[in-house]
DNA sequence: AGCGGAACGG
DNA sequence: CCGTTCCGCT
C-alpha cells in the first residue's frame, strides 16, 4: 500500500467556509515550499469531518479548540511524514507562531488557541505595513 | 497542560 | 526559515 506522503495538496474547497477567502491561500512564494502547520490547521478546521478533532470556538473569531490532541498530531505526522509526531512537538511548533504574531494561546482554555487575523492578512497584503521589529526597508 | 531554550535538519 | 526533537521548568 502507498503511504501516500507524496506532494498530495489542495483541497477541493467546494463548500461553505468560515474562513475568508485569503486565509489558505496558497502562500505567495516563489519555489513552492511545504506546508506550513497553520495551513495545515485551518485545512482540517474546514471540513467538518474533523470537527470532532479540532473545531472553531463560537464567540471569538479565530479561535479554536483542539478537542483530540493526539489525532491532530497523528494527522499532521502523516502529512509530513513524521509518524513520531506527537502533541508535544506539535504544540512546540505552534508555541513558535506567539512571536511570529500567527496564533496566540488563550490561556485557561485547554488546547484553545486563537488566530490572529491581523498578522495573517499580512501575506497577503505585503502593502500593510506594521512590521514591529524589522528593518523598514527604503519605502 | 503549557512554556521556551537549544541543537539540528531540509 | 520552519519546524522537529528533546527536555527542564512551572
Amino acid at each position: 500500500m502507498k503511504t501516500g506522503c507524496s506532494i498530495v495538496e489542495k483541497p477541493e474547497g467546494g463548500g461553505g467556509y468560515h474562513f475568508p477567502d485569503w486565509a489558505y491561500k496558497t502562500e505567495s512564494s516563489p519555489g513552492s515550499r511545504q506546508i506550513q502547520l497553520w495551513h495545515f490547521i485551518l485545512e482540517l478546521l474546514q471540513k467538518e469531518e474533523f470537527r470532532h478533532v479540532i473545531a472553531w470556538q463560537q464567540g471569538e473569531y479565530g479561535e479554536f479548540v483542539i478537542k483530540d490532541p493526539d489525532e491532530v498530531a497523528r494527522l499532521w505526522g502523516r502529512r509530513k511524514c513524521k509518524p513520531q509526531m506527537n502533541y508535544d512537538k506539535l504544540s512546540r511548533a505552534l508555541r513558535y507562531y506567539y512571536n511570529k504574531r500567527i496564533l496566540h494561546k488563550t490561556k485557561g482554555k485547554r488546547f484553545t488557541y486563537k488566530f490572529n487575523f491581523n498578522k495573517l492578512v499580512m501575506p497577503n497584503y505585503p502593502f500593510i505595513n506594521i512590521r514591529p521589529n524589522g528593518k523598514q526597508e527604503t519605502n
